[in-house]
DNA sequence: AAAGTACGGGG
DNA sequence: GTGTACGTACTTT
């Protein structure tokens, strides 16, 4: 039987892969494929025999036989034994007996290779195939795969996805998380019609969940909050009952959960809530998933068949697991022995190389104030570019064949032999993330126009990345070294760009990092975009022009108010398009109410074409402030829109000081609810002065009519949003502000 | 005044 | 099962 279609979910079974494929009228195949995954080890014979002694007494079916492979630090081609599982539920087990101290002494030189990969990708790596690949399977009358002919590819842009049956499950009456709130009920949706399922009647429940399951067999559950609350509790009530619960579509199997995790990343504590993966049903909890949450599930998909990584594992990991997996494929495929943990470490620096390779990326003060005319250029995705263009990769950095090749300012130097692993893999990332850039400017259908918009974001979120993972210590292919090359040279660049501009006359308004703000009275946009054209030239890495502003406004600093702050200003494109940044708007932790307070101001202020207009509408600014103003005062707000939201960054039990998030998170604790850094909590500021710390605030799911909000504080904010837009003029310091 | 806490960035 | 910088703003003590 000849079967066409989308490759849905992969995972082990007891002699093979199953794999699962939904056809275009949505019919589901449940197949399997024999797959033995194979696993290498090398080093000194004298420390490999005794292992191959231990692998032969398991007396599980596998075959241990010679191989070479190529060793990614040297390049250099080495002998190795590799060990073929014939059972891939074998693989696992096997793999962590061989690396166990037990059998693998401190010092015996032995390395595996190949061994921590999950078998899913595994699978995807030797034969070639991707999640959500379309493709020709051929299957024998048993369900066994004989031959799959890929009809698709991961470098395409204009891929379609399998129809999927969604049953969307959540708790009624909003967003938030169910275990914050009181008592609400269960929502299941599916096919455009909801039912609510009522938590008294626990058996029922259960019962009438399992016969839509039944009823509808979909491919999708999607959650709010399944992962952390729902299916925990649908699962405690169905054992409770003794009642099956037909999550997954493998019979006799359990729902595969993975702990919670809290982790720090970029500064700040992120929190991975417990995950519960089905098999052959997918179940996506949308607020569990840094993925979905910035690119929705189509930069879901477009990450799960870049990485290889099966869609339900990939929503719940981060960006640098899935880069990390796109590079071990190109590896894998190139023959390259994956190295199972990073061995080396960072090379010795002296003092004075620290202080010049520590900084990153550069940055300016900007010119305080209100400026017209002036023209932003950007370099496009400078990081990646940068390792594209000059070969920096973990291992052509300080290679030991091109002492000659040195990186500015730092000591390090660059391979020119051999081209690195890191910018074969940016190189047709890019060029993919320029295609839908392109086709999302072209397309005319707004679906397909969002689809690319979401994937190219996904690309996005991969190059940032990638970057970052140079400077990760335990970055599989990252090394420190290769970071720091990338800022030297992105410095270089900026500074060629400045000493460019200024020597053609141009005003520097600001620089940072990758873009710079510049003007010259009588430039036209010809003229800015042939001069983008000889900074990428002189600079090797594209620059783009962005557009010139009709207006652009740099804030002072609170704390200083001579100075502009780098990355905080609010501008105005010719187009009209705003472009905010680190202004109150553009917080995540700005109440909804103060929010649109200050977009409602700024949509106006848009309107202006220069100074004088932009003086003129305070006016209506203030009737705006006013107007919030009053319905503060009338109370006609509701707490929702008053609700401030923050990310934990400690358990509630080790803040010291009683910040409005401390008293409330030591609250929610209190009342039973678990919370961990990097959750996020929603609270309404009730009475910010109350000499009883637990009134000054309220959790959003718990207030109800009997408490009152803090007008007067909200009122504050609410001046401080309106006082951003019209600061003191830089060359009027001293005067009042324009708002009272 | 000092220390604690949280935010953004990237596009 | 993978990104620990850094500056600003604001609050508490």
């Amino acid at each position: 039987m000849k079967i066409t279609g989308w490759i849905f979910d992969v995972y082990a079974v007891d002699g093979g892969m199953r794999v699962w494929i939904i056809d275009a009228q949505g019919r589901k195949h449940r197949l399997l494929d024999p797959f033995s995954p194979a696993f290498y080890i090398g080093g000194p014979p004298a420390s490999v025999r005794p292992l191959l002694t231990f692998l032969s007494r398991l007396n599980l079916p596998m075959e241990v036989t010679r191989a070479v492979g190529i060793e990614f630090y040297s390049g250099k081609t080495i002998p190795v034994t590799r060990v073929k599982l014939f059972n891939p539920i074998h693989f696992t087990k096997v793999v962590r007996w061989c690396a166990s101290a037990a059998v693998k002494p401190e010092g015996s030189g032995i390395s595996l290779y190949n061994c921590d990969l999950s078998l899913p990708q595994l699978y995807f790596f030797e034969r070639k195939r991707f999640p959500l690949a379309f493709c020709e399977v051929e299957v024998d009358p048993s369900g066994t795969i004989q031959t799959v002919g890929l009809l698709d590819s991961i470098w395409r842009t204009d891929y379609t996805t399998p129809p999927l049956t969604t049953l969307i499950l959540r708790m009624e009456g909003g967003s938030l998380r169910p275990d914050h709130t009181g008592p609400r009920r269960l929502e299941v949706t599916i096919d455009g019609r909801t039912s609510c399922l009522e938590a008294d009647d626990e058996a029922g429940l259960i019962d009438r969940f399992d016969r839509l399951l039944l009823r509808h067999d979909p491919d999708l559950i999607l959650s709010e909050w399944g992962d952390p609350y729902l299916l925990p509790q649908l699962m405690a009530m169905a054992k409770k009952k003794r009642f099956p619960l037909l999550l997954n579509r493998e019979p006799d199997t359990g729902v595969v959960t993975r702990r919670e995790r809290s982790y720090f990343t970029y500064g700040q504590v992120v929190h991975q809530a417990q995950a519960h993966l089905l098999l052959g049903r997918w179940h996506i909890d949308l607020h569990n998933s840094f993925l979905v949450d910035q690119t929705e599930l189509e930069g879901l998909f477009e990450f799960a068949r870049l990485s290889r990584i099966p869609v339900q594992q990939m929503a719940r990991t981060t960006t640098g697991t899935g880069i990390t997996s796109m590079q071990m494929a190109l590896a894998f495929e190139d023959g390259i022995l994956i190295p199972w943990r990073k061995q080396e470490s960072e090379a010795f620096k002296s003092a004075d190389q620290l202080l010049l390779t520590d900084k990153g990326g550069l940055t300016y003060a900007p010119k305080l104030g209100f400026h017209e005319a002036v023209a932003e250029l950007d370099f496009a995705s400078m990081y990646p570019a940068t390792m594209a263009r000059y070969n920096i990769s973990p291992e052509t950095i300080n290679c030991p064949c091109c002492p000659h090749n040195l990186v500015p300012e730092i000591g390090h130097h660059l391979c020119t032999k051999r081209r690195g692993l890191i910018p074969r893999f940016l190189e047709p990332f890019l060029a993919k993330r320029a295609e839908y850039k392109r086709l999302k400017k072209t397309a005319t259908d707004p679906e397909w126009k969002g689809r690319y918009d979401a994937r190219q974001s996904a690309l996005k979120w991969g190059m940032v990345t990638t970057f970052g993972y140079q400077g990760y210590k335990n970055a599989r292919f990252g090394k420190i070294e290769a970071h720091e090359a990338i800022t030297a040279y992105a410095r270089e660049k900026l500074l060629q760009a400045k000493e460019i501009v200024e020597a053609e006359g141009f005003e520097m308004i600001h620089a940072i990092v990758d873009s710079l703000w510049i003007k010259k009275s009588g430039t036209t946009e010809a003229d800015y975009e042939a001069l983008a054209e000889r900074i990428s030239k002189a600079c090797e890495i594209p620059i783009a022009f962005e557009g010139v502003y009709r207006w652009v406004l740099f804030p002072p600093s609170k704390s200083d108010p001579e100075i502009g702050v780098p990355n905080r200003y609010l501008g105005v494109f010719q187009n009209g398009e705003v472009k905010l940044r680190g202004i109150e708007a553009r917080r995540g932790d700005t109440p909804p109410f103060i929010r649109a307070a200050q977009t409602e101001m700024i949509e106006i202020l848009s309107q202006a074409k220069n100074r004088e207009a932009y003086e003129a509408l305070l006016p209506e600014i203030e009737a705006i402030r006013e107007a919030y103003r009053e319905r503060l005062k009338a109370r006609r707000v509701s707490f929702w829109e008053l609700a401030i939201a923050k990310t934990l960054s400690k358990s509630p039990s080790e803040y010291q000081k009683d910040s409005l998030t401390a008293i409330v998170a030591k609250e929610l604790a209190g009342r039973g609810v678990r919370l961990s850094p990097g959750q996020s909590i929603s609270y309404v500021i009730t009475d910010a002065k109350s000499r009883v710390k637990s009134d000054r605030a309220r959790a959003l799911g718990f207030i109800d009519g009997s408490w009152g909000f803090d007008a007067e504080k909200y009122e504050s904010l609410l001046i401080q949003a309106a006082e951003v837009l019209f600061p003191d003029p830089p060359d009027r310091f001293g005067q009042k502000n324009l708002l009272p």
